[in-house]
DNA sequence: CCCCTAATTCCACTTAGTGGAAATACGTAA
DNA sequence: TTACGTATTTCCACTAAGTGGAATTAGGGG
C-alpha cells in the first residue's frame, strides 16, 4: 500500500465508513466482547475516534453495548443482514439443494465458498454423515485461502492481476516456509488448469478436492468435495475429481450463466 | 424523531457511517442486487453520495460489484461477520446444544431470538421433525415483533421506556387494526407477567409459546417452543408453557448470569 | 450513429469529523 | 470513605474531508 489516500473531494471513498467497517471486522470469530481500548489497539485508530464510531454503530444497531463491562459485542443485525445475503442469492438457493442431493448420492462432504480478502468463506457446507443432521450450519466459517483446496481453486479462477496480488499478501504474512508453500500453491493452480480440479490434504486424514465456478455477473466461487479418514491417494483424488467436475458443470448449467471470454 | 441531529463536534455519531450502514440495510431478505439509483431511492440519500459510499463498501469488502448490471450485492464478508457473532457468543454456544436436546425430548420446535429494531431475529432455531435434518438453518430470519410470541415475550422482558417506544412504532407503520392489535399485544405482555409465558398462533395451525430471558450483561432474548398442525387450546398452551419455563430456568442457570434488579 | 437514461466525477462551499488534551467515570486498594 | 490508576468520553480549535447540485461520461437500445 504505497498508494496515498487523499479522501478529499470524495473520489476514493469515505474514511469514516471504512473505519467503521474495520471496527466491525475487529470482532473476529471467537471474540465475544471488545472495549473501545481494545478496538483502538486492533484497528490502530485513535481512541476518541473509536469512541465516536462505536457509538454510531450502536445507534445503527450493529453493536450492542455491554454496560457492565464497558464493552461492545456484535448485534443481531449482522446475522440478519447475513441472512438477507443468503436468501437473496439465487445461486445459493439453487445450488444449496443440489449440493444436498449430491452429498447424499456420493456420500461425501460438499462445500461452496468464496473469498473475503485472503480467507475463503463457506457459503454452504453439507457434511455427509450416515446419521444425518450433524450440524451443517457452518456457513460463514473461514479457512485460509493458501492452504485449502477451496482457496487454490479460487485462485485458479480469478484473473492474473488479482491472483498475484493475493500471492504477495500470503508471502507478507507467513514468514516461514513461504517458498515451498507458494510453490505448492502454484502447483495446485496448474493442476486446476490441467485437470479442472486440485486436491489438497490440509487437515490430516482429510482429502479435499476443489474446482472454481466462474460465471458472468457472479463472484468467483469454489466448490469442493471432501472425505474424512482416508489416506491420500491419486486414484481416490481423481475419482472424486471426476464427480466434482461433473457436478460443477451441472451447477453452472442450472445457474444459466455464461462463462466469460 | 423530532430530535434534531447536529453531527457537529462528533458527539452524536458519524453521519457517513450511519448512512453506509443504512445502505447495507437496504438489502432486505430476498433482494439480490441493487443499483445506486435504487439504493438512493430506498434510503433517501442523494445519488452522488450513494455512489461514493457504495464504492467504499466495495473497497471494504462488504459489497460485490456486478459490472454487467451496474449493481451491487452483499458480499461474503457479511456472513463471515455474522458467523463471528454466532461463534463469539458463549450464550449461543451453550444454549444451542441444550435447545437441540430439548427439542428432541419434547418433540417440538425450539427457537431463540432477539430484537433488531422492530423485528425479531432468530439466533437459533431447532425444528423438530421425526426424520431429522430438515433445514434448521434459519438463523438470521426475521419475524415481526408485534405479531409473534417471541416478539411479545421480548417486549415483556425489556424496560418500560423502550417498550412504549416500540409500541408507538407499530402504531405508526400498520395503519389498520392497530387498536385491536395493540390491545392484544398488551394482553400477551400481561400474560408473561402473570404466567411467565405467552401463547400466540401467528400462523394458522401453529401454536407458539414464548418467554423472555433477561440476564445482566446480555441483550434480552426470547425463547420459544412451537408445534405445527395443532388446534389452539389453553390446555396445550399451558402444558408447553410449563416445559418452556422449566427449560428457560435451566438455560439461565447454565449461563450463570444473575438477573438484574 | 444518436438519443436516452443512469451512474460518476467535478467543484466550490462549509459542515462535519478529527485527535490531542482535559475531564470524567469507574474500580480498587488503603 | 478517600485517593489513586486506568479507561473512556467530552471538549474544542482546526481544517481536511465530505457534501450535493451541476456537468460529464458511460451504456445500450432503436
Amino acid at each position: 500500500m504505497t498508494q496515498v489516500r487523499r479522501y478529499a473531494g470524495g473520489i476514493d471513498g469515505n474514511r469514516s465508513l471504512e473505519r467503521g467497517i474495520e471496527i466491525l471486522r475487529a470482532f473476529r470469530p471467537g471474540v465475544d466482547t471488545l472495549g473501545n481500548g481494545e478496538i483502538a489497539e486492533r484497528t490502530g485508530l485513535p481512541r476518541s475516534t473509536v469512541s465516536r464510531l462505536t457509538r454510531t454503530l450502536v445507534n445503527s444497531g450493529m453493536l450492542d453495548e455491554v454496560h457492565s463491562e464497558r464493552a461492545y459485542r456484535l448485534a443481531a443485525s449482522v446475522i440478519s443482514i447475513g441472512h438477507a445475503m443468503r436468501t437473496g442469492s439465487p445461486v445459493l438457493n439453487t445450488i444449496g439443494a443440489m449440493m444436498r442431493a449430491e452429498s447424499a448420492k456420493r456420500r461425501l462432504n460438499v462445500g461452496l465458498a468464496t473469498a473475503d480478502r485472503t480467507m475463503m468463506v463457506y457459503l454452504e457446507s453439507i457434511r455427509y454423515s450416515p446419521r444425518a443432521a450433524l450440524r451443517n450450519v457452518v456457513a460463514g466459517q473461514q479457512v485460509p485461502m493458501e492452504l485449502t483446496s477451496l482457496g487454490r481453486a479460487y485462485l485458479a479462477g480469478i484473473d492474473e492481476t488479482e491472483r498475484e496480488r493475493l500471492l504477495r499478501q500470503f508471502k507478507r504474512r507467513s514468514a516461514a516456509a513461504t517458498k515451498a508453500l507458494l510453490a505448492d500453491v502454484r502447483r495446485s493452480i496448474s493442476a486446476v488448469e490441467r485437470d479442472g480440479y486440485c486436491a489438497v490434504s490440509w487437515q490430516p486424514a482429510v482429502l479435499a478436492v476443489a474446482t472454481p465456478i466462474v460465471l458472468e455477473g457472479l463472484p468467483v466461487y469454489a466448490l469442493n468435495m471432501s472425505l474424512q479418514n482416508v489416506d491420500r491417494s491419486d486414484a481416490l483424488a481423481s475419482e472424486i475429481g471426476s464427480y466434482l467436475i461433473a457436478f460443477a458443470a451441472k451447477c453452472k448449467e442450472a445457474l444459466g450463466g455464461r462463462e466469460p471470454e
